[in-house]
DNA sequence: CTTGCCCACTCGTCTATACGAGTAGGGCTG
DNA sequence: CAGCCCTACTCGTATAGACGAGTGGGCAAG
């Protein structure tokens, strides 16, 4: 049982540094190290307690630290966990290519497919509704939208919930407005429309989650978010979709390819 | 003094949501309905505590909530305050355009300057090193090469700290060697030495920081960082420049432009 | 053998207390 | 008047203890 000596040193009494800093950066190098590896449980509270002689509230006071620094995950009546790092969704940035849209199934149902894993896309909702002042702006001073919200989960995990917003007169009546858009997605039907593509425009952003993106994407602490703002302008020079993604930030690399022009 | 009550509430002893976590929520409220500004302090742990009649460690708890979702930073000897938004650094996806090379200095000072900020470049550092795996892999098997490391500033904070790493069969010797790789940086260089750049490839992820990164970024608890790899590819197809960029998310912003193809 | 309970172990929440250390402002001292 | 110090207020660190609640294994009863 005290074989934690062997695994993680003494503290120094000398240092500045404070104790659960201490203990901190010792379970922080013992996973680097991978003397702890992906999804094993960390000593216990009591036995750290014990190997250290410190009090639990300074144990604790450790795990916070590396719950923060999004390394290790508590779980209730269990243990203290390394946090297994989940497989990754990688973006491409032709996803949006015409190519892409022929076959008849959503982009991220055939990219998760490919990939191996269970896709599922759930909480559709489609309603008008007002543009906030932002979503306004960046489809060129419209009042009401229509919006189409969902979440996207792969292999029964959330992964990112976006939202869609298109100017009523583009999309209103039109199979846009209803829940199952059809082949090639709601991209295919604007260009049916007349709404050729030209460009996309992303922004992206990465912070913390709000409470409400911790419950809906189901975040352990220390993971933050990657916020993406994509509209798509026809070849008019029109804004015709702003498309607003939340992330999984430990879900997702983006790529991105540029030209050197 | 005890006009608190007209801006936080009181505690709900029926819910089973915790404690600390009510009082989490309240300020959190609070200062998303701008009760407390950005830079605004909020009410020191020994008032919070008579307000609420809680335990200081209860009302610490709350604090470090907070400080995990980046909304607020604690201030030895003076107080809990609104983490103010910084001003923020856009990256547009035309940022290496060859047009932007032509200027003598360098694109991180040019832009800066435009936007009214102070710039600066710092820890610059170049040196021949072993290649690690991954960047080994990125440029096509090298063993050995040319790192530059520096460290950029805005006002005075740090925000981003890069290293571009080169084949040394292409570096060594040349100006991309010195401190000073010379006007319009070391692409320019590049394409004089016969390596005409045709495309970039950037790889992004998002999380949070090691605490190498926070001591090197100067960040504060609840801020993610962007991690970016460029990959720079000339017209033969051969990766000529990686470069690994650590950014403080909550100083970026970043764009891309997508065609529709 | 199966069901269900109990218990030991885990982390979660909360209190009360103590001392240390950084900050800022008022007032004393030279 | 200038400079220093003292003090009150702030957060930082750490202890000790209590109870609650989720989990899982073992044992006992059916």
């Amino acid at each position: 049982m005290t074989s934690l000596p062997s695994l993680l040193g003494d503290l120094d009494p000398t240092s500045d540094r404070a104790v659960f800093r201490q203990i901190a950066d010792q379970l922080r190098e013992a996973i680097d190290r991978g003397r702890f590896k992906e999804g094993e449980k960390l000593p216990s509270e009591a036995e750290l307690v014990e190997h250290y002689g410190v009090s639990r509230m300074t144990v604790r006071n450790s795990f916070s630290i590396l719950q923060g620094e999004g390394l290790v995950a508590a779980e209730h009546g269990k243990g203290v966990f390394v946090r297994p790092r989940p497989p990754v969704r990688r973006l491409a940035s032709d996803r949006f290519a015409r190519r892409h849209r022929e076959q008849g199934k959503a982009a991220f149902i055939v990219e998760a497919d490919a990939a191996g894993s269970h896709p599922q896309v759930d909480s559709l909702e489609v309603k008008e509704e007002k543009a906030s002042q932002d979503i306004s702006t960046r489809l060129g001073s419209v009042r009401r939208v229509l919006a189409r919200r969902r979440r996207y989960l792969l292999d029964g995990r959330p992964v990112e919930f976006a939202t869609s917003y298109l100017p009523l007169d583009i999309a209103r009546g039109t199979q846009i407005a209803e829940p199952n858009p059809g082949p090639g997605g709601i991209y295919a039907r604007l260009e049916e429309l007349g709404h050729h593509l030209d460009h996309f425009e992303e922004e992206i952003r990465a912070r913390m989650p709000s409470p409400t993106e911790v419950k809906t994407l189901r975040l352990a602490s220390g993971v933050p978010v990657i916020h993406l703002i994509r509209t798509a302008f026809d070849t008019e020079g029109r804004a015709v979709e702003v498309c607003d993604t939340v992330m999984a930030a430990d879900a997702y690399v983006l790529n991105y390819q540029l030209p050197a022009t």
